[in-house]
DNA sequence: CCGATTGTTCAGCCAGCTTG
DNA sequence: CAAGCTGGCTGAACAATCGG
């Protein structure tokens, strides 16, 4: 059976989220998309987890499922430690097995912070530390280092990360098997670092809202003989290749923070421009944000367009919702005529992901302006640029074969670049 | 010309850290 | 010790534009 597993978003009770992320916003929004595994993310939150209890039935071993789609044990930490006298903060997906040690996890892990507070706890712990008390509760939980090239909060974020994984992680580091791309890499930015060739690259969304332009923007899919937790901790725990068939990804340039920049000065700048300004803002004299491609490039071992052997596959797609609303020029994404475009689309092909994946382009051309039609294949077949995303803001595709004319741009040079790619 | 739709901006949520 | 900043989303308020 064909699996895709969205396994990182929140609850309502995380801060900044949806109150239509509860479980049938979820399983709505899943259905839509063409999801069939979730996270129920902010297990460690007591009214989420009480709600989980509730209302999932249990499916199989360690896999619930409500109202036809099934989900899987999950939370996201916050771990706030001092290494190198300086403030580390990382954010790590855990998985869980089932209630009971979900149940144990808990009790532990509210020693160390109030897991009352956010769906998302802050836990004053090393990263090390988290890992070495949660495998000792249960070897079959999972430890994921989240979006792990973001700028804040990630294992390797310009703004509190680290260079090496054994860095953060430490003697535990033998318990982690997998890697979290985040928005803003994909996987053969990661390729280009030999280090990371043993850990299984996964892609989730971290979605706050359970709106199909934000749930399953990631996804991995998976070939699985039987749906349980343990098929599933051991694909990500060996790189199954066989059964781990590809991961969804959107293109890093739509990540929120793929070049270097700041948002409030709108200077935006790849890293080779940032390198020559010493990495300040030409604005306010500050040191910039400092992106995903920066950090890439400087761990780097390897030139772009490596492929290790065991390399897992991925496809690039982009929420349907924003290819509609940019080929048309309607800058809200909910607007009464992207809804309409988009219901009618998802209503002859299932869900979303069909569309974006598989639809047939005469078909396509049947239901919807032809320019629609062109832009769905472009995205998939890759075939098109973005304005970069920078400093928390989200890159933009240029559908419409646009020239870049902005004033964001404080290098002409930069922009004129930018134009030739 | 007026109502409907779309575009744009911004407060609010909140803890916890840094800065001055 | 207060003020400011951070994250990501909602949804209200208001402005602009579309279309019948």
């Amino acid at each position: 059976m064909k699996i895709i597993a969205d396994l990182h978003l929140h609850s309502p009770y995380s801060k900044a989220t949806s109150k239509e992320m509860n479980l049938d916003g979820l399983t709505k929004g899943a259905k839509i998309k063409g999801l069939n595994l979730l996270g129920t993310g902010d297990f460690t939150h007591p009214f989420w987890l009480k709600e989980l209890k509730g209302k999932l039935q249990e499916f199989e071993d360690g896999i619930f499922v409500y109202k036809d789609v099934y989900f899987i044990l999950s939370t996201e930490v916050s771990t706030i430690f001092q290494k190198y006298g300086k403030k580390k903060e990382i954010h790590h997906l855990i998985l869980a097995p089932n209630f009971e040690i979900v149940d144990q996890i808990n009790e532990v892990l509210a020693k160390y912070g109030d897991l009352k507070k956010d769906g998302r706890p802050i836990l004053n712990l090393k990263a090390s530390e988290l890992v070495e008390i949660l495998i000792s509760i249960s070897q079959k939980i999972l430890v994921i280092p989240a979006h792990v090239w973001t700028p804040w909060k990630s294992l390797f974020g310009s703004k509190s990360g680290f260079d090496k994984i054994e860095d953060c992680y430490e003697d535990q580091v033998k318990h982690i098997y997998a890697l979290e791309t985040g928005l803003s890499s994909d996987p053969a930015m990661n390729w280009r670092i030999s280090d990371l060739d043993k850990y299984t690259l996964v892609s989730n969304s971290d979605s706050h809202s359970p709106h199909p332009w934000r749930l399953g923007r990631e996804a991995n899919v998976f070939e699985l003989n039987k749906l349980n937790y343990k098929e599933i901790f051991e694909i990500i725990k060996k790189k199954d290749r066989d059964k781990f068939l590809f991961t969804i990804e959107v293109d890093p340039n739509y990540g929120k923070y793929h070049w270097d920049g700041h948002r409030k000065c709108k200077v935006f700048l790849h890293p080779k421009e940032a390198i020559k300004l010493n990495n300040i803002c030409p604005v306010c004299k500050k040191p910039l944000t400092i992106g995903v491609l920066h950090r890439v490039e400087e761990l780097a071992d390897r030139p772009e367009g490596f492929v290790p052997k065991d390399a897992i596959p991925f496809k690039s797609i982009l929420p349907l919702y924003e290819i509609i609303s940019y080929t048309l020029k309607i800058n809200q994404l909910y607007s009464k005529k992207v809804i309409e475009i988009q219901n009618k689309l998802i209503e002859y092909f299932g869900n979303e992901l069909n569309v974006l994946l598989e639809a047939k382009k005469e078909e396509l051309e049947k239901l919807v302006d032809k320019k629609i039609a062109e832009n769905i294949l472009k995205v998939r077949e890759g075939r098109i640029r973005f304005l970069p995303g920078y400093d928390g803001e989200y890159g933009k595709p240029l559908l419409n074969d646009e020239l870049v004319i902005r004033k964001t741009f404080t290098s002409q040079k930069a922009l004129s670049d930018f134009n030739k790619l």
